[in-house]
DNA sequence: TCTTGAATTTAGTCCTGGCTAATAATCCTA
DNA sequence: TAGGATTATTAGCCAGGACTAAATTCAAGA
């Protein structure tokens, strides 16, 4: 009588797709590819077109053979809900457990699958109804709003701006950590040197006009803002 | 060449079977039965007898057609790392975002399968590395030490007793609200009046002189040991 | 336009962990 | 001690989600 199968959460599995397409279709435009998921979810291809089908099934996203997939509305909800979860967690594990960026990201990873609404509400309550996340994510309304983004990667910047760290990309925990022990985090202020189109590299100089010649996959892990 | 299967971390089912045997050969002594763990998994017997088979190739407990399972060394540590997850967490939920009692166990279950070594040590520690949980239930170590129990349930009181709840049982959410709004909870101190054999009716005194008579079923969720 | 290499899909497997129905063991009681 | 009743096991099935290998489609340059 009752169909189970509308009233179950996504599997984590489901989960973790609906969030790579979230994330590769915001960064690309368009569609994602069915391999740029397989790679995000080191997952084979085959998988990826496989699960696409069923995600389709269930309404979750768009799909058309040979041309990626785009979420539906009901699929960038669940999406962002995950994305709330993780960067709440991700709050919770810096400021309250003493993580450190490398930790971080695999523990939230794994949390975000576990935990209900009713925790994530009292995690937001605990934090204090955080809007952005130690990395300078914003973080998504419980009610799937999400602050959009007119920041950019430092390797599109230009000489003479003077911008400020937005965030910083947490894929690469080395990085992160390099850029942290610098000091290089959301909310320092920068003033653009020079971008050297030859090689990729910006040299800026921070509030302590401490200066750094970042190469070209630096640059790209650091969005920035104009300071206004 | 490394063998997978020895290396990754048993499945979130594996971990509730062997909770599962772990409580159960705890208050039944010997072995766990196939039924018995098919009612409190809520699944079916086939299903369990398939688990136990699977679950000695992985050396996680000791299993002999028609006579249940034991957990091996290995499973007991297992359980145990389980156990000692899933009292941190509920402490942590109870102390830290304002769960309640209803609330608690079911989140518990989820988290403690998606939490690492790592969070739990961190969680310990944000905690006081507290030795019981709020239902009175001793959190076993990081070694897999876990202190042992002198307590039995009111129902094995004999007129007389001073006693101090040292628990109470957490499976049933109403249970449990109900004795927490009367306020007998673990560290009271109860005086028994009567133990009446006839209908199991308990009768106790607290505290505050207040008196309670107690059926059958609720003094059976009531642990308590003799106050020294 | 033809070719060719990359991306994608299909086909066929596997493993986990459920289920039901049928069969077998065990246990208890007359 | 012989039946039932209860409990377990077997056999066979299903769905989710992963994989590999083979076949197909697309896109881009010669």
């Amino acid at each position: 009588m009752n169909d189970l199968a509308e009233t179950r959460s996504p599997s984590s599995s489901v989960g973790d797709y609906l969030k790579a397409v979230w994330e590769l279709a915001a960064d690309s435009g368009g569609a994602a590819s069915t391999k740029s998921v397989a790679t995000r979810l080191s997952v084979s291809p085959a998988s990826v077109t496989n699960m696409f089908a069923r995600l389709q099934e269930m309404g979750l996203v768009r799909y058309e053979r040979y041309r990626g997939a785009t979420l539906t509305e009901r699929g960038r909800k669940e999406a962002l809900r995950l994305v709330r979860r993780h960067r709440l967690i991700e709050t919770f594990l810096l400021e309250h457990l003493g993580y450190d960026w490398q930790e971080v990201h695999d523990e939230a990873e794994r949390l975000e699958h576990a935990v209900s609404d009713v925790f994530t509400g009292r995690l937001a309550e605990l934090l204090g109804h955080p809007d952005h996340d130690p990395h300078g994510d914003p973080i998504p309304s419980a009610e799937g709003t999400l602050e959009e983004d007119d920041s950019f990667t430092l390797s599109q910047a230009v000489a003479g701006q003077r911008l400020r760290i937005s965030k910083v990309r947490d894929e690469d925990a080395a990085m992160l950590d390099y850029l942290g022990e610098r000091n290089l985090v959301p909310g320092r202020l920068l003033s653009v040197r020079e971008v050297r189109a030859l090689d990729g590299v910006v040299i800026v100089e921070d509030e302590e006009a401490e200066v750094y010649a970042l190469g070209e996959p630096l640059a790209r892990s650091i969005f920035v803002r104009n300071d206004s």
